[in-house]
DNA sequence: CCAATCAGTTGCTTGATGCAACCGAGTGTG
DNA sequence: CACACTCGGTTGCATCAAGCAACTGATTGG
C-alpha cells in the first residue's frame, strides 16, 4: 500500500500506517492471528511474492509486532509469533473485518465469525462480547468459519485462503 | 500500501483493504473527518502528489466512501463529504489512532483526543464513552488537539499537519 | 493586462512489487 | 549413491504505482 513514511504528519493514525500500512503487512498479521506461523505457509496462503514477504516479515519483526523463533536447528527453521504489540492490532483487524462484512459482503454470509472464548458469545464490531458484555482482547477470542467461508469451500474444494 | 486487489482471499479484512488499503486512502478519509473537504486543502495537509490524490478521491467516490458535491458553478468547484459508509470507518480510525498513541507516541502526549459530543467524556480505544458508557459512532464524537499536538505547534509555528 | 486561486491532468523519473530462478542445508526414496 | 523434495529465504529482471514539476481552463481581483 504505502511506501512507508508520512513525514510531517503529527498524527497517530499516520504513525500507525507507517508501520502496518504497507501492502500485505496487515494481511500477514492476520495470517499469524489465523495460526499460520511459517514462511511457506503464509506465502501460499497470501500468494504474496517471496521477496516481498521476506521484507515485510523483517519489518514486522524489527517493529516488534512479530517475533521470530527458531523451531529447529540444522537447517535453521523459523516461526513467527505475535508480540503484545502485534496482539494489540486485534481491534483494528476486528474493525476492518466488520466493515468488510458490512460493505463488501461475501455471498452466503460472513466468511469468518469471532466468538468469546469464555462464554461463546458473538463478538461485536468493537470487540465486545454481546453475551456477557466484556471488552475483549486478542487472547479472549476465537475464530470460527462463517457461512460464507463454508459456502466458498463447498464450491471449490481447494483454495485454502484464510 | 497496496496495489489494489487481493484475489483468492475469502476474507473481509482483505476486502476492506482492497478498498481503503492503498497508500494515502485512509489518510484522506481521516482528513475529511478532520474537516478538510477541498482538493487543495487535503493536498497541502497531506503532501500527497496531486495526481495520486486525484486518483484516490475518484476511487473513494466510486466506492461510495466519499461524496463529491459541487459548491460553486463556473468554474465548477467541488467538496468531498463522507457517506455513511465512510463514516463507518470511524472505528477503524479510532483503533489505529489508539495503537499509534500507544506504540509510536508523540513527544508530549497524544496529538489528538476524541471526546463524546454529548457528555464530553473521553472516548476509549473501542469508541466507547468512558464517562457514560455509550457505544459511539462517528457523529457522536468530536476531536480536540491533544498535548502532543499543542507542543508540536509551539515548537514550529507552521506545519498545519492534521 | 497580469497575477492568483482552484481542481485537476499530463509527462517523465524513481521506487516498489511481481515473477521466476537459484541457493544451501537437510530429509526421503530407490 | 544419486535424485528429488522441503524449507526459508536471496537475486535479477520486468512491470506497475508513486513522486515531481509543469501545464490547462475558468474565473476573480488589481
Amino acid at each position: 500500500m504505502l511506501r512507508r513514511d508520512y513525514p510531517d504528519q503529527i498524527c497517530s493514525i499516520a504513525k500507525s500506517l507507517e508501520v502496518i500500512g504497507e501492502r500485505w503487512s496487515l494481511l500477514i498479521v492476520r495470517d499469524v492471528f489465523n495460526g499460520h506461523r511459517r514462511f511457506g505457509e503464509i506465502q501460499t496462503s497470501l500468494g504474496v511474492a517471496r521477496n516481498v514477504l521476506s521484507a515485510r516479515l523483517q519489518r514486522l519483526v524489527d517493529e516488534d509486532i512479530l517475533e521470530r523463533r527458531r523451531y529447529q536447528e540444522n537447517p535453521a527453521r523459523y516461526e513467527y509469533f505475535l508480540t503484545e504489540k502485534g496482539l494489540d492490532l486485534w481491534p483494528t483487524l476486528i474493525a476492518l473485518l466488520n466493515w468488510g462484512d458490512r460493505y463488501s459482503p461475501t455471498p452466503g454470509g460472513p466468511p469468518k465469525l469471532i466468538r468469546h472464548k469464555e462464554c461463546g458469545g458473538p463478538v461485536s464490531e468493537r470487540g465486545i462480547c454481546e453475551d456477557c458484555g466484556k471488552v475483549l482482547h486478542a487472547r479472549d477470542a476465537i475464530q470460527v468459519p462463517g457461512p460464507g467461508r463454508l459456502a466458498a469451500m463447498a464450491g471449490a474444494g481447494a483454495a485454502e485462503s484464510a
